[in-house]
DNA sequence: TCGATTTATTAAACCAGTTTAACGAGTTTC
DNA sequence: GAAACTCGTTAAACTGGTTTAATAAATCGA
């Protein structure tokens, strides 16, 4: 369970941290398990935490117009959090929320601000795993920037194809940049040539 | 001209840097002028600096099918690179090119990594601007994820106005994930509404 | 386990945007 | 200053994807 081998691992695939830094610095975050469904930030709340995903399935999403908008799936083994809310303590206008149940572990800002002043070797462990979500995004956008459905929906498939066996279709549809009725008619067309 | 004045000032809107530290880093920039369609990077090239632009604009963009794809454009006071080539030190699928006479500091990486580990508020720095560079594309991706024409090209013509005077309409097109004839026909649509 | 809610599929009508091609205005180049 | 490019617009035909709505299937909750 809660032994923090994971995320102790994921620190050190970035850069080397001293044992007694790294295991002073793992104590301060806590442990949040959610249930399917459950959600971690809703809009209005001030995300004041990064977080980590030990095991399950985060959607990170935003309403407008009532309509939802997939911007990202986070699965295991990654950082992640309400980047804008987090750096600039506003309200969030985004949902984190598990579509699986969920197990997190999070620090507030505050002790992660104090460890990167600290520690000369956290504070590159926080420049290198940004850089690494930067790469992340950056690939979305490489995907994001393809023009036809058809494209898109074939490179997510090679790409994370955990995703379509986890995650509902219309989410996938909403994070693909298309409906879900569109996607259901693509997928029937390619099912059939 | 390369007075580095405004680079200095970039460097320290993120964190403070010990004047003497931060004299000693700045000398280490090179100066490259670019003329209007001039190459930083081509694909096949390992780039191995991170540039600032100072003055310009630069065009970051891949040839698929040879077909354009825009991925960004970056004008004054920016940080920038082809990062996936940087990072891993592999070949690039990237044009990096000016769209208009620029101005740029290039570093190394050799030297950039080596200001990390022997500075730490330089270290901090290389954070700060990454995070900042993740928030900015994050909110291309937010744009990114309107369906419909019209809204993302509305969204672009608010959040970056400038760009309509600088870049060609065809680029400005590939950036909004759709073709020259479609933005014209836009356009037009949205003069007479 | 049954009723309620959520999710997926299909059909039909519609339209925004694509493709292809042609033309014209602006710019470079030498 | 003419020839060669580059860039933007328009037209016409086509199509992929949307919207709306209805139905079917799956999942959830008590």
């Amino acid at each position: 369970m809660s032994d923090l081998k994971n995320l102790k691992n994921k620190v050190l695939f970035y850069t080397d941290v001293d044992e007694e830094i790294l295991k002073r610095e793992l104590v301060k975050y806590e442990r949040i398990a959610l249930g399917k469904a459950d959600f971690l930030v809703r809009p209005g709340q001030i995300v004041d935490r990064f977080y980590y995903l030990e095991k399950g399935c985060i959607c990170y999403y935003k309403e407008e117009e009532g309509e939802i908008k997939v911007l990202e799936f986070y699965t295991e083994d990654v950082f992640f959090t309400d980047l804008p809310s987090y750096v600039n303590q506003q309200p969030s206008n985004c949902y984190l929320k598990a579509i699986e149940p969920s197990m997190v572990f999070a620090v507030k800002k505050v002790v992660a601000e104090e460890s990167f002043n600290n520690s000369h070797q956290l504070e590159r462990f926080g420049r290198l795993s940004m850089q690494e979500a930067f790469m992340k995004l950056f690939s979305r956008v490489e995907r994001m920037s393809i023009r036809s459905n058809e494209e898109r929906y074939l490179r997510l498939l090679e790409k994370r194809p955990d995703l379509f066996r986890r995650v509902p279709n219309y989410l996938i549809a909403s994070y693909l940049g298309m409906t879900p009725v569109g996607l259901s008619k693509l997928r029937k067309r390619l099912s059939k040539a």
